[in-house]
RNA sequence: GCGAUCGUAGCUCAGUUGGUUAGAGCGCCGGUUUGUGGUACCGGAGGUCGCGGGUUCGAACCCCGUCGAUCGCCCCA
């Protein structure tokens, strides 16, 4: 490599190969099942204002406080490459107008950025697919997005993962819990480690998944939402949970589930492969393949009428790291091999009647003309064209398994140039 | 932001207690063999050993810094 060569930069990927196929794969999955749900495609900006992120996602949040990408455009505005989607989803709603619509049903994918260590399944640039129900209070709707999600999942063919589900119940038992948590926590203070102790202040909720032993010794016995959840907020989790049942999902109650985002009300979730699993083992540290949940109060913090609203959004190069069975190398019907020159004219018009006939055609064209054929012979293919001069003319002989008459139906193509 | 491990050819990797001109396999290019053939052999190109300093008569090897990768912590998809 060139030292004059510019390195990518940190964080970021060049994907190629099987990964890329992978990759692939699950955005078409995604597409085909997104569609069976009818949520319709959108498209949004890469960047957004800054304050589109920091009021909504909440200025105290890791994401917003220290791993936006931020930057002054010429004109003096502060922007931002999204770390999300959701914000700029409720800010489309909001500035187009699209309550006409409501409940409206969302589906997008693409990059993302965020200023983090980069490790194994976390990057820079990254990419989710990602699903919102907008407009939609009721539970139904929580059902409707899961039931996508499970799918999604296992048209992917992703075993082993399970839907870790929660409520933090509406903005009042939320607060209640929270309330309830500061207070527990407060009295131990000083025994908890480094980091709750700043989490306390921060966001006491993401105590409850402390991995710190600590921490973990007082984390079974802190106080449950359950005992704070209003009647309604009890009565709606308990539609979800029905709902899912009915819809075939399978899930857990996971209590100590909490989502990172102030946005969140109501339903949390993650789909996280189970301990000790092949999904799991090929996550590395990273656990969480899709993740979600209801976010009541966002459009509020945008200016907006209150709106309800759940979503979910998925990293597509964790699920690809699942799939990649499915990224093998891409079938191909028909591989040429030009074993001289002179036959080249012949090769283009040839190829070119094959792929008009729907068939996936590559060649083996350059290089030394005898070791072409051998070359081509080590290509994955259905069928093999050598390609030569015979007596003065292109010749063309066809060798295949004979799959499904595949020789017979490549000479009947060929027939009318030769 | 913190910690650990690691950077040698396009790829995967050797390289002895610091010692002449840094190697192999695969891949690539050319030739010979084969000539309806997926074989075998011969040859070639390609590396300022991530980058920058230092120690030494001498550094791929030891020390410092830096960039990057990997794996954790934090956080998240």
């Amino acid at each position: 490599m060139s030292k004059n060569t510019p390195k990518a930069i940190r964080g970021t990927q060049d994907i190629f190969g099987a990964d890329a196929e992978a990759f692939a794969f699950v955005v078409e999955t995604f597409e085909r099942v997104r569609k069976l749900y009818r949520f319709r495609r959108v498209e949004m900006p890469v960047f957004e204002k800054t304050e589109v992120f920091s009021r909504a996602i909440g200025e105290t949040t890791d994401v917003v406080s220290k791993e936006m990408y931020s930057f002054e455009d010429r004109g003096g505005d502060s922007l931002t490459l999204r770390p999300e989607f959701t914000a700029g989803i409720a800010r489309a709603f909001l500035t187009n107008g699209w309550q006409q619509h409501a409940p409206l049903k969302v589906a997008t994918h693409g990059p993302l950025f965020r200023y983090e260590r980069p490790q194994k399944g976390r990057y820079r640039q990254f990419h989710q697919i990602d699903a919102e129900i907008i407009g939609a209070g009721e539970p139904q709707a929580d059902v409707e997005l899961l039931a996508m999600a499970d799918q999604l999942l296992k048209e992917l063919g992703i075993e082993g993962v399970t839907l870790h589900l929660n409520t933090l119940g509406d903005a009042a038992s939320r607060d209640a819990w929270r309330a309830g948590l500061i207070d527990y926590f407060g009295k131990v203070r000083g025994e908890l480690s480094e980091d709750s102790q700043e989490r306390l202040d921060k966001n006491p909720l993401r105590i409850l998944d402390s991995k710190d032993p600590r921490d973990r010794a007082f984390v079974a016995d802190a106080p449950k939402i359950d005992a704070y959840l209003s009647n309604e907020a009890l009565a709606f989790f308990e539609s979800v949970t029905s709902g899912l049942d009915a819809a075939g999902v399978k899930w857990a109650r996971a209590e100590s589930l909490v989502r990172g985002l102030d946005y969140y009300r109501h339903t949390a979730f993650e789909f996280i492969p189970d301990e000790g699993s092949e999904a799991a083992g090929k996550l590395g540290s990273q656990s969480t393949i899709l993740g979600g949940g209801r976010y009541d109060g966002l459009m509020e913090s945008l200016g907006g009428a209150a709106t309800p609203a759940v979503g979910w959004a998925a990293g597509i190069e964790r699920l690809a790291m699942l799939v990649d069975d499915k990224g093998a190398e891409p079938p191909l019907d028909v591989i040429v091999a030009v074993e001289n020159d002179q036959a080249m004219a012949f090769a283009i018009s040839a190829m070119r009647k094959l792929r008009d006939a729907g068939l996936t055609v590559d060649a083996i064209a350059s290089g030394s003309p005898k070791k072409r054929f051998d070359k081509a012979s080590k290509v994955n293919a259905r069928a093999l064209i050598a390609i030569d001069m015979r007596d003065g003319a292109p010749s063309a002989n066809v060798r295949s398994g004979d799959q499904a008459g595949l020789t017979s139906r490549i000479d009947a193509l060929l027939a009318p140039l030769l």
